[in-house]
DNA sequence: AACCTTGAGTTCACTTCTTGAACATGCGAG
DNA sequence: CTCGCATGTTCAAGAAGTGAACTCAAGGTT
């Protein structure tokens, strides 16, 4: 009677069973929703196997197929049971706060942003999104209950692990916030937690730019600068669990304070808040990112040149990640990446220019196609790939 | 008949018995010899499934019972066939060629050196691995046929997957061959080819410093710098092959002119041969890294402060490693590291200095215990674990 | 000395799984 | 309208793991 997530022991023939149905499982998940003849290729198993797979898992209500409403033959699309559970995604930028809401098809059903401000406390932020998640679910006509878990996205470094927020995050009210732990205490639900940059890699992966490929590198270029790093078709933490750490590299021994506590970090020479300190004598206080890049693509040429600048620096850094990962395809996310080529033409010279013959000869920098969403999706893939409700 | 090394499709009854074979030779190299009801505890298999395997693999020359002396039955000791087949590793240095024998039970039965030119050719070199490796065998009573498999370390980078050597390799004489190929063809038996500083994270993940590890960064200090980064177990080297090329990561845009073609590569303020040219001027030509760490050690304060900031400076590359993969271990190896803590303290001080402080916490910065070794060894677990007979 | 206990390795019947082949089904192209 | 063809299902055959029964030998017990 199908249950997944129970572990056979290692070597018997039903541990190889269920190592075949999480591959069902898991290719059901890649693909978003396959035939079985599909499934088949993309595992190299039978389709007799699939077929019994199948099978097993549509009864033991895992996975629906979809008899092609057309009513007849000719690929019944298999995908993972809508109604066997909903994940949400939640994401805490830095100015504000989106939540989305989706099945385990990889449909989104629900999704909405709101305003937040940057001082508020941990607190006030997840009673927020705790409104914001009913909401959207009494819309959608479901409760918390149909919930199998919860995504959230923070941004700066934090222990996917433990779900402790580091120090340096970009917001002070979250400051060595067991984020997890709170979560999950005010949702009622399990909670996973992950950085914003590392959550735009895996919403890249999964549905943007990068998807499809098993090994590459996301940027995300905002008001600072991180980096998902995604190696075997996983966003990878490292040992630590802070890994893809980018915006602290070293471009400057003697450069500009940064707020980690380093001088000369890429951030300080890229990161948006940055950025508008280097605008401040010619376009005064309070410019946003956001205001950077528009004022860019409509030709301020103040403006023109710190973005192709922060471009060159950032390739500058991508490129030393070229040369220790040499990936095939770097993306590039955040508010920023939103001035286009004017980011990515300087950003990919520079990339070519420093970084290592052969590393620089396979590697594509491309912009990622998923904008501010990247971050509340990736919650979601979070929760759609980490705890699924049987792999 | 026990095709171990073979991999049957993934997820077939033959890939869980290949499995099981591999559980069953490891439970023997981890326990030395133990017994077959042994195996059948530590691996969780049946003991008829251990019997039917171990006749198998009896019978394929890789395992060999000894019938407890004692003549009766009680515990008939299951261990690696020492005969069943050898494992050959090959290591061009830039100025030394190496040769080490190994079986299956990772034991080094044979192991020899010579100096070799740097401007050798390809076919001079392999030439002389040839007689160096045929010698070696006959000391041991074996011949070609007894060999499984040879590694093959070259210093520079190589596409692991194609086996030619990028243009910028440490040996002219290289540049541009398919030199698992060339190999091959001259040597007769399956050649796998890495790296020089692949190899020595192989080597120092399997026997050495960081054994143990599932993910660690080893980085090779000598004429020139390079790293291996061993994730999840496995020696990474990325969508295009040649990933773990921290000597060319720029530290300064208007640095020395590189080898490489750039200008400021880490490698021209950390490798052996940019420090022999810093100390022209003091101690003249023809120093050889070596002899510079020799004088350091023996008190000469430029050797010691050339070390000194070679150590800093590769401690600042190495922060961005840590930045970007976050290693509880990073291992450092090559000439250069038999300074010890001349070289490592400047290091892990420069790594607590620019890594962002929760990449810093973490980190051990040790150095390799496998010496000059570590490239020959390595070259040697490649055969062992990439190609095993059946491991 | 004869006997019993105990654990090791083997054999056998049984069950679980994967797989290739054969088969039914229905969409598209010609 | 028919044929080709890919899809999904069924079936029998083969591969592999497992528990139980069995043989075997050492070592202690009576």
């Amino acid at each position: 009677m199908s249950t997944p997530g129970s572990s056979a022991t290692p070597g018997s023939q039903s541990s190889l069973r269920e190592a075949n149905q999480r591959r069902v499982i898991q290719a059901v998940r890649d693909a978003g929703a396959p035939t079985q003849a599909d499934i088949a290729r993309s595992t190299g198993l039978s389709r007799a196997t699939v077929s019994n797979i199948v099978r097993e898992l549509s009864a033991g209500g895992v996975l629906v197929t979809t008899p092609t409403s057309a009513g007849g033959r000719r690929a019944r699309a298999v995908s993972l049971a809508p109604a066997a559970g909903l994940a949400v995604g939640v994401d805490f930028g830095h100015s504000h706060l989106r939540v989305a809401i989706g099945n385990l098809a990889r449909e989104v059903v629900a999704e909405q942003a709101m305003p937040l401000d940057v001082g508020a406390s941990a607190a006030d932020g997840l009673g927020a999104a705790e409104r914001l998640m009913d909401g959207l679910l009494s819309t959608v006509g479901a409760t918390r209950t149909d919930v199998l878990g919860i995504g959230l996205g923070v941004p700066g470094p934090i222990d996917a692990a433990s779900g402790t927020l580091g120090s340096s995050t970009i917001l002070p009210g979250w400051a060595g916030i067991e984020a997890a732990g709170e979560a999950r205490r005010r949702l009622g639900r399990p909670v996973h937690v992950d950085n914003d940059a590392n959550l735009g890699a895996l919403a890249e992966v999964t549905w943007g730019a990068a998807r499809g490929h098993a090994d590459a590198a996301y940027i995300k270029i905002g008001s600072g600068v991180g980096a998902g790093i995604v190696i075997g078709g996983r966003v990878y933490h490292g040992p630590g669990g802070t890994a893809g750490e980018i915006g602290h590299i070293t471009l400057n021994e003697n450069g500009p304070m940064c707020r980690c506590g380093n001088r000369g970090c890429l951030e300080t020479y890229a990161g948006g808040r940055y950025l508008a300190e280097l605008l401040r004598p010619t376009h005064g206080d309070g410019l946003t990112t956001a205001r950077i890049v528009k004022l860019a693509l409509s030709g301020d040429a103040p403006c023109r040149r710190a973005v192709g600048d922060a471009g060159r620096y950032a390739g500058t850094g991508v490129a030393g990640l070229c040369n220790l990962l040499n990936p095939r395809l770097v993306v590039v996310g955040g508010d920023l990446a939103r001035a286009g080529n004017l980011l990515l033409e300087p950003m990919a010279e520079a990339v070519r220019r420093s970084a290592i013959s052969s590393a620089a000869a396979i590697v594509s920098i491309v912009p990622g196609v998923l904008g501010d969403r990247a971050e509340v999706l990736g919650a979601l893939a979070l929760v759609l790939t980490s705890s699924p409700s049987p792999a």
